[in-house]
DNA sequence: CGCATCGTTGATGGGGATCAATAGCTGTGG
DNA sequence: CCACAGCTATTGATCCCCATCAACGATGCG
């Protein structure tokens, strides 16, 4: 996937993006660069200087307490700008990881700020980006607070599903989503072990099928209610194509 | 407290405020409006066509989720804008509640929106904020996956103490805080009962004074080790002021 | 002073952690 | 093409942190 692709298929889901702007995007300074598995692409503590947009593959966002616990704090998908908040907030609280192999474009901060400036448009539209990020980390506060991992698990995917489905990723009603159980345990804030018998439960139940590699959702009426899933929070455009009568069209 | 005073701590903790643009934002078309504790000033679902300043008290945002738990996902101060997403998301996911009585300000989204598209300073240090709002989030999310309840609640003592001492609401050690057990456990995603036992234990050690309305910290080097507590998430200009060792310079 | 809210304590149970072991899977090199 | 190594998934057993239930003080306010 392209810059153009990608953004347009990104931004396009969460506003009004004008020719001009993507214009102006493309016309940014762009370094595209590969990056292996397990990569850390910005680490905490560190001062950054680029943003980063993920064209192809998967990236997560993570914490490393000190005890060595890892806790996952956001999934990210192709046309994703997985540390956008890093333009006005260089230095680093948490690292960008790639989750698997995947190929990404540096955007410079000062030449992005530059175009931000001159296209209120373009800077209102990233603003909000930033802003559903922060509406997603709310909506996993409340799950981990108040949902036992079952009803979590059920969430965490009917997010990465309507996400996905949003920029044209999914297929049907099954999507590639290469994930260990162990990702999802620190996503979720539970063990290994806890995630495989959820993940059964999920299973046996008929909601969700699951291979480390796919995810598909044979039910989405009843993982959704299953999850108390509500994508209000993701804040899309064209929720007509979400509603859960009708998720699965793409 | 006023607009001037408020805003001018806030945004002077977080970044380089012109005097031009506080003045810009005293010149807003401002209502402020005194509301009792526990009203809503902003409802989850609603649409929103203003911003709200904290000028005086604590308030706080909750999603109520279907079975009617309640999960804390921020507490704010004086100085705070608790529903800054707002102006871009302009549909709530959570509700903007008065944890006290408090004196608030409006500010109409058009207006400010204006304002900042007319002044990119401006404008870039309110996304910083919002930026800044989604750190705590991040890091509240690795506390809840990652760490016990006694550690969780310690580090919540720690961030609510240096937020309130960035904007001058400290008195040595100690800080005004009125919240609840209940509030705290709601916050924590915990139990009331366990939240009671936590403070013993915290209390016990010496570590943490706390009456429901004032929060003192006896020994803030032994607090943060409990906690693990690293403020740089804050990203509070004047770091100094904050350092683990001179942490109660007001 | 009566009621409501809030804090405290004890008892019991459960969701999930931890420990430990087995089995499957994937890639890599000989 | 096989053998091995390393990772990932699965299962059972045990334990503990924390939830829940229930009751009793404390505090404050009209």
């Amino acid at each position: 996937m392209n810059l153009t692709e990608a953004l347009r298929r990104k931004l396009d889901s969460i506003g009004n993006l004008s020719e001009a702007a993507i214009a102006a995007l493309e016309s940014l300074p762009l370094r595209i660069s590969d990056v292996g598995r397990g990569i850390e692409v910005a680490s905490d503590g560190h001062v950054t200087t680029d943003c980063c947009l993920l064209l192809e593959g998967y990236m997560h966002r993570q914490k490393i307490l000190r005890d060595g616990g890892r806790q996952i704090l956001a999934v990210h998908f192709p046309g994703d700008i997985p540390d956008l908040q890093s333009l006005h907030v260089p230095t680093m609280d948490h690292s960008l990881v790639a989750t698997t192999a995947c190929r990404i474009t540096f955007i410079p901060h000062d030449a992005l700020k530059h175009l931000a400036h001159r296209n209120p448009t373009l800077s209102d539209i990233l603003w909000r980006d930033s802003l559903i990020d922060a509406a997603i980390f709310r909506t996993w506060i409340a799950m981990m607070g108040r949902k036992p991992a079952v009803d979590h698990l059920a969430h965490f995917f009917c997010e990465a599903f309507v996400r996905m489905a949003a920029v044209g990723l999914t297929d049907g009603n099954s999507c590639h989503l290469p994930l260990t159980q162990e990702f999802l345990a620190d996503a979720l804030g539970i063990s290994t072990v806890h995630t495989n018998r959820s993940l059964q439960e999920l299973r046996d139940a008929g909601l969700v099928r699951f291979d480390g590699r796919r995810l598909t959702i044979p039910d989405w009426a009843r993982l959704r209610e299953k999850a108390d899933f509500d994508p209000t929070y993701l804040h899309l455009r064209r929720r007509r194509d979400f509603d859960p009568d009708q998720p699965l069209r793409t």
